[in-house]
DNA sequence: TTTAATTTTTAGTTTAATCTAAATTTAGTT
DNA sequence: AACTAAATTTAGATTAAACTAAAAATTAAA
C-alpha cells in the first residue's frame, strides 16, 4: 500500500499514541499531537479506516489496525535509522536530529534501508534510547523505570530518555547525563521530588523531578 | 525563499534544460522532462515567475533568473552529494542512486548537508562524473568531448556519461566502461558511427555510435 | 499574405489536505 | 432525567498541483 505524506504522519501519531495508554485514541489527542485542528483529523481517520489501516468508529476515538501498526512501524524503524546516522556518521547532537528524520523517515525505498541498516551495523537502539524495529516491525526495549522511581542507594545505567525535545536534551548534556551514565540514587525529597544523584561514582549532583522523572535507567 | 516539492523539481528542470542549449525553454519542452502536461507547466511558470525565480513572457519561453538558478543549484548540490553517499557509503551501483537522490534531494536541512559534503569528503564528482556545485553554487566541469568525436589513436580517461538512464549505465557495465578507465581509439567507422576501442590497454572492443555519443572522455 | 499546423495559455474540474463555523453527539452535573 | 459543556463530525471554503478541453497566439507553408 503506498501512503502519503500526511498518511504516513497521521499513522504514526495514532500508533504512538495507542503505545501510551492501551485504549482508544481521541481526535484531540491526536490533533494535539499533529500541531493541527480536529476537523482535520476526522477527515483523515475517516480515510485511513477505509484502507482500514485504523479502526474507527465516529465519536468512539480510533485504534490502529494490524495493516497500519506494520507500516507505522516501518516509518519508526526508517526515523530510528536517520537518526543513529546522523549521531554516528554526521557527528549531531542527540538534539538536532529528530527534525530532520521527520523528513527522511517518509523517504521510499526498501532497499535503501536495507543498506543504511547494514552500513550502521544493524543498530538496536536510537540516541535516545528508543528501540528500533527490524524489518517485520520486531522489537524490544530494554526493561526501564523512571530515576524518579529509584530506591536510595540503587545502581543504574541511563537507558533512554522520556522526554526527546531539544530543551529537555540540552539540559541533560548540560548537567552531565547522557545514555549509558551509571547513575546512583544518593537522596530524595519527598516535598518537590527533587533528587541528589552520583554520576559514574564521581559526580554528585541535584535534579529536579521533571528530569528524574523523563531518565529511564535499568538496574 | 521556501519552495514546494514541486517548484523545486520544476526550477531543476528549467535549469537544467536551460544549461544545454543557452536559448530560451519552450513550455512543451519543460512538460516532457517532467513527464507533465503543458497547461500544468504553464501555470506553475506564472508562478515561479511571480517569485521571480524564472523570466517568463507569456508564449516567448522561459529563462531561469539568478535567484532561480541558485535555488536550483542547491538542489543539484543535494542531488549529487546524496548520489556520492549512496555509492560511495551504501554501496549502490551507478545506475540506481538516481531515483532515491531525487527524493532525498529535497530534504530540507542546510547543516545536514554542510556535514554530509564533510563526511564524503567535499567530493567534487557525483558517480556519473557531473560536477558537484559547492554551497556557493560554483562548479567546475572537467573538460569532455564524447568519445564519437575523439581522434584515432587517441587516448582518454572516461570522465563522465552524458545519458544517466539504468539501462544505458548497465550497458557499460557489462561491456566493461567504467568512470576513470582509459580508452584508446583504434578504429572509427564512418558508416555507422560505431568504433573500435582499447581499454586499459588490454580489453579491444567494438561500441556503438550511442555508446560512442554518450560516453565523455578528457585527453 | 492568408491559411494551416503547432504551441501555448486560459478556463473549468479534480484531488488531497487543510481551515472555520455550524451542527451533532457524548459526557458530566445538578 | 434534563441540561450544559466538551468533544467530535459535517459542511463549505481554500490552496497547490494536476488534468482536459477550448481558445488564443505564434510559426510554417502554400
Amino acid at each position: 500500500m503506498k501512503l502519503s505524506l500526511a498518511e504516513e504522519n497521521y499513522l504514526k501519531a495514532v500508533y504512538h499514541l495507542s503505545a501510551e495508554g492501551e485504549t482508544e485514541v481521541s481526535t484531540n489527542a491526536i490533533a494535539e499531537e499533529m500541531q493541527t485542528k480536529a476537523a482535520s483529523v476526522s477527515d483523515m481517520m475517516r480515510r485511513l479506516s477505509e484502507k482500514e489501516l485504523v479502526h474507527y468508529k465516529k465519536y468512539q476515538g480510533v485504534r490502529i489496525s494490524d495493516d497500519g501498526a506494520r507500516a507505522a512501524l516501518q516509518v519508526v524503524r526508517k526515523h530510528r535509522l536517520w537518526e543513529v546516522f546522523l549521531v554516528e556518521k554526521l557527528k549531531f547532537s542527540w538534539d538536532q536530529v529528530h527534525e530532520i528524520a521527520e523528513q527522511l523517515e517518509h523517504i521510499k525505498s526498501p532497499l535503501l534501508i536495507k543498506r543504511l541498516d547494514e552500513f550502521l551495523g544493524h543498530p538496536k537502539y536510537d540516541p535516545h534510547g528508543d528501540p528500533i524495529p527490524d524489518e517485520n516491525g520486531e522489537f524490544k526495549e530494554k526493561p526501564q523505570i523512571p530515576l524518579s522511581s529509584t530506591n536510595l542507594n540503587d545502581d543504574g545505567i541511563v537507558v533512554a530518555v522520556k522526554d526527546t525535545s531539544p530543551v529537555f536534551l540540552q539540559h541533560l548534556d548540560r548537567i552531565g547525563i547522557y545514555l549509558g551514565a551509571k547513575i546512583k540514587t544518593i537522596e530524595k525529597t519527598e516535598f518537590d521530588g527533587s533528587m541528589e544523584i552520583l554520576i559514574d561514582q564521581k559526580n554528585k549532583l541535584f535534579i529536579s523531578k521533571e528530569v528524574a522523572q523523563n531518565v529511564l535507567v535499568t538496574n
